[in-house]
DNA sequence: ACCGATCCTG
DNA sequence: CAGGATCGGT
C-alpha cells in the first residue's frame, strides 16, 4: 500500500462505516449494566401483549394526553425519527411460544370441560402459558432492545445526513438544524414528560399488580397442579443444575416447553430446592418469589427511570443526586451548548478555550524531565485519592490518566499490556497535574483494559439505563447528548490523539469522538484538523533538519528527539498546550524518525523535487500507533477543556 | 467526475 | 485553523 493506505480504506467504509463505526458503541450493551439476573423480569413483563398493549410510546411524548395517539407528536428535527417511533408496534410480540399459544386454548377447552385430571393440567398449562406469555423474550435484552426499536431509537439521526449534505459540502446546514434542536429544550415539555413518564410506570405498576393476581387466582384453585408438573420434570433427564447454561436466553425460551419461566427464575434465584421439596409448596411459593423479584425490580427500575428522567431534564441537580444515591458513576452530561453554530460547523471553534489552569503551566518541561523515572503505583493511588476531591459544582471528570503513555518497543502491545489493576471509582478521579504527569512517565497507568473498557462504556449523558434513555431519545426536544458541532475540547483531544496517529481515518475518528453527531462537514473539520497537524508537524521537523544541517550534523542517525529538544518543545507547545498530557514516546520515535528522514532528503539535495516530502509522508504514515481507549470516554473531550 | 491530501493564503 | 486551489489517484 502506499502512504494513503489510510484514505483507501476510509473510502471503503465512509457509506458503510458511518452506522458501522457507531455499532460498536458499547453503551447500549444494556445487559452488562443490569444489576441483577432478574432484571430480564420487567422485560418479560414489557413484552407480554397485555402489557405492552398498553405501553404506547407516545405515552412518554410530550405531546399532550398521555395514550393520546402521537399525531400531534412533531419531530422537530427529523421526521424520519418520528415514522420509526411509531413503528413501536411492529416489535409487539406475534405471540409467545407457538406451543404456548396451542396449551392456551386447549386449557380453555378443558377448563370447561371440569375433567378433574385434565382440569388440573390445564391450570398448569394457563399459569404456563401466563409466566410463558410474560417470559416471550427473543433476546436477552428484551427490554433494551424492544424498546429501542420501538422508539425508533439510533445512535445517528444523521443516519441520512451525509447523503443530504452531499449537495452542499460547502455551506451544510447541519449546525443550523442542530441549533434549532437544541434551542427549545429550555422549555417546560420535560414537566410533561416526567409527569407521562410518571404516569406509565403507575400503569406499569397496576399491570404488575393483575397479572399477579391472575396467577395467584390461578394458582390457589390448583396448587397442586405442581405435583404433575415436578414429577414431569423430575423423571426425563435428570440434568444437573450446573451443567446448563441457565438464565441464557437462547435456552430459555428452547426450554420454555418443559421449564416455565418461574422454574428458571427459581433456579436464577437459588430457590429451586423449595419448588422440588414439596407437592403442595411448590406453586405458591414460586408465586411469592416470583411476586417479590417482580416487586423488587419494578422498585429497580422505577428508580432508575426517575433518576433517568431527572438527569435529563435536571443535568446538575441529578449529578449530585446520582452520586448520592448510586455507586454507580454517571458522568455529567454537562451539555454546552453555548458551541453551537448558527451557520457553519466551525463556530464553534471560534471562541477557544476559557480558562487555562495557570499552575500547570509552570516549567513543564523541566518537570517531565526530572520526575520522569518510574514510580511505585501505590503512589498513584495516593494521587489518585487526594486529587480525587472536587468542587462540588464541577461536573464529574475524567481523568487525564486515562490514557497511559504507549511507547518503547512493542507498539502492537501499546495499552494492551500488563496493567495493575486499581481499584478506582473512576467517577472521583480528578487528575490533572504534574504529580499525575511524572508517574505517568514510563509506565502506563494502572488502569487495566477492563478498567478502560468500562470508562469507555460510560456513555456522555447515558446512564446504564439505556432503554429508557433510548425511549427518552425519542422524545422531542430531550437533550441528545451527542455533539452536533465540534468543540474546542474536541479540538484539543484531536491534538493529543495527534500524538498517536499522524493519519486517522475517518472511520478512526468516528470511533474517538462518539459523542460526535458526525455529518460530512463534521468529519471533514475533523480531517481537515490532522491535515492542519500534520503540516505544522512537518513543517516544524523540516526547519530543525535544515538547522541540523547548518549546525554541521553529519550522521542522520545521532539525530533524535528528545523531551529537552527544542523540537519537542515546539511540538509538545502546539499540541499539548498546556502540558496535561504525558506525550507518549512513541512519538518521540516517530519525529525522531521524521526528523532523520527529512534531514537525509534535504542532505541529498532531494529538496529541489517539488514532491520530495511524499516519501517521508509515506514513511511516517506507516507509524500510527493504536490510540488508548481512554480517549473514547465520554465526556472527555469536555473535560480536556478544563485543564 | 469525484475524492482525499496537500499547498497556499489569510 | 479554515477556505480555496491544486494535485494525484480511481
Amino acid at each position: 500500500m502506499d502512504g494513503r493506505t489510510g484514505s483507501e480504506q476510509d473510502r471503503d467504509r465512509v457509506t458503510s462505516g458511518h452506522s458501522q463505526g457507531l455499532k460498536l458503541e458499547p453503551c447500549f450493551q444494556t445487559d452488562s449494566l443490569l444489576p441483577s439476573p432478574s432484571a430480564s423480569l420487567i422485560s418479560q413483563l414489557l413484552s407480554h401483549p397485555m402489557v405492552g398493549r398498553s405501553l404506547d410510546p407516545t405515552i412518554i411524548f410530550p405531546s399532550s394526553q398521555a395514550v393520546a395517539l402521537p399525531q400531534d407528536y412533531k419531530c422537530g428535527a427529523s421526521p424520519g425519527e418520528g415514522a420509526q417511533a411509531l413503528a413501536f408496534p411492529r416489535t409487539r410480540a406475534p405471540a409467545p411460544v407457538p406451543c404456548a399459544a396451542g396449551r392456551d386454548q386447549l386449557s380453555d377447552q378443558h377448563l370447561q370441560d371440569q375433567l378433574s385430571s385434565q382440569h388440573l393440567r390445564a391450570k398448569r398449562a394457563r399459569v404456563e402459558s401466563i409466566i410463558q406469555g410474560m417470559s416471550l423474550l427473543p433476546t436477552p435484552q428484551a427490554f433494551g432492545t424492544s424498546l429501542e426499536a420501538a422508539f425508533g431509537h439510533e445512535r445517528e439521526r444523521g443516519g441520512e445526513m451525509p447523503r443530504e449534505s452531499k449537495r452542499k459540502p460547502r455551506v451544510p446546514q447541519q449546525a443550523t438544524g442542530a441549533a434549532g434542536q437544541a434551542a427549545p429544550m429550555a422549555g417546560s415539555p420535560h414537566a410533561e414528560g416526567c409527569q407521562q413518564l410518571k404516569e406509565q410506570l403507575c400503569f406499569l405498576e397496576q399491570q404488575l399488580r393483575r397479572l399477579q393476581e391472575k396467577f395467584s387466582q390461578v394458582c390457589d384453585s390448583g396448587d397442586t397442579a405442581q405435583t404433575q408438573e415436578g414429577a414431569e420434570k423430575a423423571h426425563p433427564l435428570p440434568e444437573k443444575p450446573g451443567d446448563r447454561p441457565d438464565e441464557d436466553s437462547a435456552t430459555a425460551t428452547s426450554d420454555a416447553r418443559k421449564a416455565p419461566l418461574w422454574k428458571s427464575v427459581l433456579e436464577v434465584r437459588g430457590l429451586e430446592e423449595e419448588e422440588d421439596s414439596g407437592d403442595t409448596g411448590g406453586l405458591p411459593s414460586a408465586a411469592r418469589v416470583l411476586s417479590q423479584a417482580l416487586k423488587h425490580e419494578l422498585a429497580g427500575v422505577t428508580s432508575q427511570v426517575v433518576d433517568s428522567v431527572l438527569k435529563t431534564v435536571w443535568p446538575k441537580a441529578a449529578n449530585h443526586l446520582l452520586q448520592q444515591h448510586r455507586s454507580l458513576p454517571v458522568p455529567g452530561p454537562d451539555v454546552r451548548r453555548e458551541y453551537f453554530a448558527a451557520g457553519k460547523c466551525r463556530k464553534p471553534l471560534a471562541k477557544p478555550s476559557p480558562r487555562n489552569a495557570p499552575g500547570s503551566l509552570g516549567s513543564p518541561q523541566a518537570e517531565a524531565l526530572s520526575g520522569a523515572s518510574g514510580k511505585s503505583l501505590g503512589s498513584h493511588a495516593g494521587s489518585f485519592s487526594s486529587k480525587g476531591v472536587r468542587k462540588p459544582s464541577q461536573v464529574p471528570s475524567m481523568g487525564y490518566s486515562l490514557w497511559g503513555s504507549s511507547s518503547r518497543g512493542s507498539p502492537s502491545a501499546l495499552e494492551r499490556g500488563p496493567l495493575e489493576p486499581l481499584d478506582l471509582h473512576w467517577g472521583t478521579v480528578k487528575l490533572r497535574s504534574s504529580v499525575v504527569r511524572q508517574q505517568q512517565q514510563q509506565h502506563p497507568l494502572p488502569l487495566s483494559p477492563a478498567d478502560m473498557e468500562s470508562l469507555a462504556l460510560l456513555p456522555a449523558g447515558r446512564d446504564g439505563c439505556g432503554e429508557l434513555q433510548a425511549a427518552m431519545d425519542g422524545v422531542p426536544f430531550t437533550a441528545t447528548h451527542m455533539q452536533e458541532a465540534l468543540t474546542p475540547g474536541h479540538l484539543k483531544k484531536a491534538k493529543l490523539m495527534f500524538f498517536f496517529t499522524r493519519y486517522p481515518s475517518s472511520t478512526l475518528l468516528k470511533t474517538y469522538f462518539l459523542d460526535v453527531q458526525f455529518s460530512r462537514c463534521i468529519t471533514s473539520q475533523l480531517i481537515k484538523w490532522f491535515s492542519n497537524f500534520r503540516e505544522f508537524y512537518y513543517i516544524q521537523v523540516e526547519k530543525f533538519a535544515r538547522q541540523a544541517l547548518v549546525e554541521g550534523v553529519v550522521d542522520a542517525g545521532t539525530l533524535r528527539v528528545s523531551r529537552d529538544s527544542e523540537l519537542f518543545r515546539a511540538l509538545n507547545m502546539h499540541y499539548n498546550k498546556g502540558n496535561d498530557f504525558e506525550v507518549p514516546g512513541r512519538f518521540l520515535e516517530v519525529a525522531s524518525l521524521t526528523l532523520r528522514e527529512f534531514f537525509s532528503a534535504i542532505r541529498a539535495g532531494k529538496d529541489a523535487d517539488p514532491s520530495w516530502k511524499k516519501p517521508i509522508y509515506k514513511i511516517i504514515s506507516k507509524l500510527d500507533s493504536n490510540i488508548p481507549e481512554g480517549f473514547k470516554a465520554a465526556g472527555c473531550s469536555q473535560e480536556l477543556l478544563r485543564s
